[in-house]
DNA sequence: TGCCGTGAGTTGCGAAAGGAAACCATCTGT
DNA sequence: ACAGATGGTTTCCTTTCGCAACTCACGGCA
């Protein structure tokens, strides 16, 4: 099976896959959300090549993760910025850099911290649920089909 | 810059890359997750080539994010289990899955759906401040450098 | 007017990785 | 004896990477 047929599945991480799950796009986002947002910074800063940075944008720009603008006319001259759909990448990135605080380090200590600025102390996303608030435990939760996996078995 | 030389870098993500960012090694996951254990389940339901399911595989093992163990002698049978480094990634596959169902709808709802058992409700994961708990907005998160890359530069 | 520098890519080519199918090995059931 | 299940490995061909070089559009400047 190719790649391009895995965002046909009827599964929401192959889906999510088919756009951000490549490597390169995965570094390129991390930039982005450091405000990274010309291309030869990005280029710079993920230590990718041009010609794949470039087409790791162009892609992106097409899933509507980035959006192009043009920030300078003559010569003209654009940024790569995200937008909703991007930022709401949030969660996933947070995800990243807490699995790999904690299974990464090297005895120096983290890499990057964030600071909340609401209580003030230097945090990671804690995922909890939506609906009553409690911290998740995955053995306290339960998988079953959607609407969507149902129609297409029925 | 070739991919062995990312896991090098002193930021989580690209660590944490470097281990589970290739688009094979996160459906092999996913599956894992699923309770998916067997080589040939693996191969069946991610629909991956015989050859790469085998090879994430071993690279997981080696990352210690999945064990090998026996099940069975004469003949010998292996299943594949997640470790705690392995279950650790569940707020990522869950970030996975809530943004490929925001943005990824067909109009038909989600594949799967979560209960919480707790709760009893069809949830997602919602990320919280892991000190204060309150709900997680990305305008109120410093970024700054942690002791591993201060310890670099100075 | 020519020449240099900057930003944003594009092109070309050898090397590495991916994809499909065939093959192998071990044991069980009939 | 032979088919079927399980868990891979090998082979061969195609696609993607990774790197360097090249292009293009402009602005400054001497």
């Amino acid at each position: 099976m190719k790649w391009e047929e895995i965002g046909g599945q009827t599964c929401s991480i192959a889906r999510a896959l088919s756009e951000v799950g490549d490597r390169w796009t995965l570094l390129v986002l991390r930039e982005a959300f450091l405000r990274t947002s010309r291309f030869g910074d990005f280029v710079e800063r993920t230590g990718a090549a041009r010609n794949l940075v470039a087409d790791r944008l162009h892609k992106l720009v097409a899933a509507d993760v980035l959006e192009r603008r043009v920030y300078q006319e003559k010569p003209e001259r654009f940024e790569y910025r995200l937008t909703q759909k991007g930022r709401d990448l949030y969660p996933l990135m947070m995800a990243l850099v807490h699995w790999g605080d904690r299974w990464h380090d090297d005895g120096r200590g983290k890499p990057i911290e964030h600071v909340h600025r609401t209580c003030g102390h230097v945090m990671h996303a804690e995922p909890t649920c939506s609906e009553c608030g409690e911290r998740l435990d995955p053995r306290q939760v339960d998988v079953r089909p959607g609407p969507a996996l149902l129609a297409e078995e029925g």
